[in-house]
DNA sequence: GCATGATCATGC
DNA sequence: GCATGATCATGC
């Protein structure tokens, strides 16, 4: 470098070079090399920027600047109506070496050493235009882990190193943990691609450490204005802090919480009552928790008859008939949404038939409880692919099921061969859900 | 009682 | 206007 564009020692001075960026896309900045410039580049911006904006070298296996201490991450944002944002994706902050992370503290982990502090660039993404000419918006956001939710990010990641140390690499999953994602990365078909586990044979599919999308929203948007607060500055854990929020309404009638709160079913049609009256309890009077959102918890409610037998099975939002024939299981909708965590809210009817809250509990889906849905996601895509009916029943498979989702059944999709289908999403099956209800409550009063 | 088809209020 | 979470309705 001739001329010194930025100090690379100092935090401001990357910093404030960066903003030279924000309201232009990085051709608009720079001059790029040939070769660069006319490329079709969908690929990384993250790389070109570090390449042409920053001098980087184009290898480095430490932080971006290692002076500084700063490591730089770019990632791309979606309008979220007018003047406002939201991430498209995940921020996938660094790979995890199974073979390594067991041995490590975390003060000195790698995943602290690469994200204590980054500088993170926003640009908008836009389908079809090139990476070099993606504008960049929003401000430069310095992210120091000690000024976000430190806590929560401490105990998620030793939660991934307690599973990797268990031998159970091969069946992590986003929702074990509530902001510190262990997110599917890289190759995972082949064998070659499936990466060695200390303390067992099997080997694991490649996941990186992520803060999920959810959590990337709120550092965008701040924080929702009607949301409250779980933790509210206390330092127990999210699952605690839940606890706390419902316990005094256990054992309770529906009518009697409903009166507490204030918030009363609309109709006999009101069919998301009980969710909507969970999400009020848990925001304490509000309509949403920041942490809820941030950790993208599905909250489901689940209503059990004397005998603890779900009354219903558990729905999803619909999918696409024509898109499901192009999909891989990975990258489906049913797929993110097993890998999500779960917060049950169960019900349970009494002898007077009367409804009661009953227990909740965080879950999420054992690994093979998933290979098995991942079959039955299998089955229908080659079903609807060949517009062959009937979809998978509940009778084929102990886990899920496809059934009809619309307004009604005049709500339908016009497959390729001309044909009218109802619109249809997956179910988890009332008794599988119910022999997960029965062992969280065994494991809370064992016999 | 169970499986499966059909439908509704809400919130954006 | 539509997606979402959930329950209602029907048939056996």
């Amino acid at each position: 470098m001739s001329t010194k564009k930025y100090d690379d020692s100092s935090v401001e001075s990357i910093v404030s070079y960066s903003q030279s960026l924000i309201g232009n896309s990085l051709d608009e900045v720079v001059t790029l090399p040939h070769g660069v410039a006319n490329k079709k580049n969908k690929g990384n911006l993250g790389r070109l920027v570090e390449a042409h904006y920053f001098d980087l070298p184009a290898t480095n296996s430490g932080l971006d600047f290692p002076k500084a201490g700063l490591e730089l991450k770019v990632t791309g944002v979606l309008p979220n109506g007018k003047d406002a944002y939201k991430a498209k994706e995940r921020l996938v902050l660094t790979m995890i070496n199974y073979m390594e992370i067991d041995k490590e503290s975390w003060d000195e982990s790698k995943f602290l050493t690469k994200c204590r502090l980054m500088l993170i660039l926003f640009y908008l993404h836009e389908e079809g235009v090139s990476a070099i000419d993606l504008k960049f918006v929003l401000n430069p956001f310095l992210f120091r882990i000690e000024n976000h939710d430190l806590e929560i990010i401490k105990q998620d990641w030793g939660i991934i190193q307690n599973k990797v140390n268990a031998g159970k690499a091969h069946e992590l999953s986003e929702g074990d943990t509530f902001y510190l994602g262990a997110t599917r990365k890289g190759e995972g078909g082949e064998d070659e691609a499936l990466r060695p586990q200390p303390n067992s044979p099997i080997k694991a599919k490649s996941r990186a450490f992520a803060f999920k999308q959810k959590y990337m929203n709120l550092l965008i948007s701040g924080p929702v204005e009607e949301g409250g607060s779980l933790l509210g500055g206390s330092r127990i854990t999210i699952e605690a802090a839940t606890q706390r929020r419902f316990k005094p309404y256990i054992g309770q009638s529906v009518e009697k919480i409903s009166e507490s709160i204030g918030y009363f079913k609309s109709g006999p049609n009101h069919k998301a009552f009980l969710h909507d009256l969970s999400k009020r309890i848990l925001g304490n009077g509000a309509e949403s928790v920041s942490e809820l959102i941030k950790a993208d918890i599905e909250l489901k409610t689940i209503r059990l008859t004397k005998t603890g037998r779900p009354m219903e099975s558990m729905s999803f939002p619909a999918f696409s008939l024509l898109e499901i024939g192009e999909e891989d299981w990975e990258d489906s909708s049913f797929f993110e949404k097993l890998e999500k965590k779960f917060l049950f809210v169960v019900f349970q009817e009494g002898t007077d038939r009367e409804e009661r809250l009953l227990l909740v509990a965080y879950w999420n889906m054992p690994y093979e409880d998933r290979l098995e849905a991942q079959r039955v996601w299998e089955e229908t895509k080659r079903r609807v692919s060949l517009e062959q009916l009937p979809l998978p029943k509940a009778t084929e498979s102990r886990v899920a099921h496809v059934r009809p989702k619309g307004q009604n059944k005049l709500d339908t999709q016009l497959m390729p061969s001309g044909s009218n289908w109802g619109k249809q999403c997956f179910w988890l099956n009332s008794g599988y859900i119910g022999s997960v209800i029965k062992e969280i409550a065994e494991s809370r009063n064992p016999a």
